[in-house]
DNA sequence: CAAGAGATCATCT
DNA sequence: GATGATCTCTTGA
């Protein structure tokens, strides 16, 4: 079943957390693409330097001050997009975003979509994902209590998972040791080990 | 296998 | 005008 609004509504790392075996679901004109979710990360608030809300409130991060269960999609390095899924209340501004997931359904259409298709290339990174699920900014706010992208719970218990360090957010001082990433344990579609 | 560079542009100063 | 929640390719051992 899909996983409603109050459910992102939580504190954002229990969110993270339990989003791990979870499925993602993306419904497009070629085809649905499905994917369980192997790893995430948590950006939690304002006060997160590696968050960008950090920075204030501009037009790119108003998706995540707004209502939770909405996907905030924000593009990066000239090239990838990543998708975030907005947490907490209203006007607090914090996000998970997705890392990688393990290809379900839809494998054809990933495989096209990305040159390199081996299935553990597939989806293992927050670029790779978007790109083997056309994921961009036409998708920036759109509600998860929709029918285009959402995420489904299919009642697998909650998979042993570890946490690390946050990737690529060496800028963030304080911040960027906290352990608001979440991989599940030994699956072989995590970005890194 | 590991390390390093280059690609490329929206966003904010 | 600088920079980034990344990826791929090349180089070298």
């Amino acid at each position: 079943m899909k996983l409603t609004r109050s459910f992102y509504q939580q504190s954002t790392v229990d969110v993270a957390k339990q989003l791990l075996g979870k499925y993602l679901v993306r419904k497009h004109p070629d085809g649905a693409c499905i994917g369980r979710i192997v790893e995430t990360e948590a950006y939690v608030g304002p006060q997160d330097l590696a968050c960008h809300a950090a920075k204030g409130r501009t037009q790119r991060t108003e998706v995540m001050f707004g209502p939770a269960g909405h996907a905030y999609v924000y593009f990066i390095y000239g090239m990838y997009n990543m998708l975030n899924l907005v947490t907490e209340a209203q006007d607090y501004p914090a996000a998970v975003l997705i890392r990688a997931v393990e290809p379900v359904r839809g494998v054809e259409l990933m495989k096209q979509r990305r040159q390199n298709g081996t299935p553990r290339n597939l989806a293992s990174g927050p670029g790779k994902l978007c790109q083997a699920f056309d994921i961009d900014r036409t998708l920036d706010g759109a509600d998860l209590c929709g029918k285009v992208i959402y995420v489904e719970d299919r009642d697998e218990p909650m998979p042993k998972f570890q946490a690390t360090a946050r990737i690529g957010v060496d800028y963030a001082g304080q911040w960027k040791d906290k352990p608001y990433r979440f991989l599940v344990q030994g699956s072989e579609f995590v970005s890194k080990r």
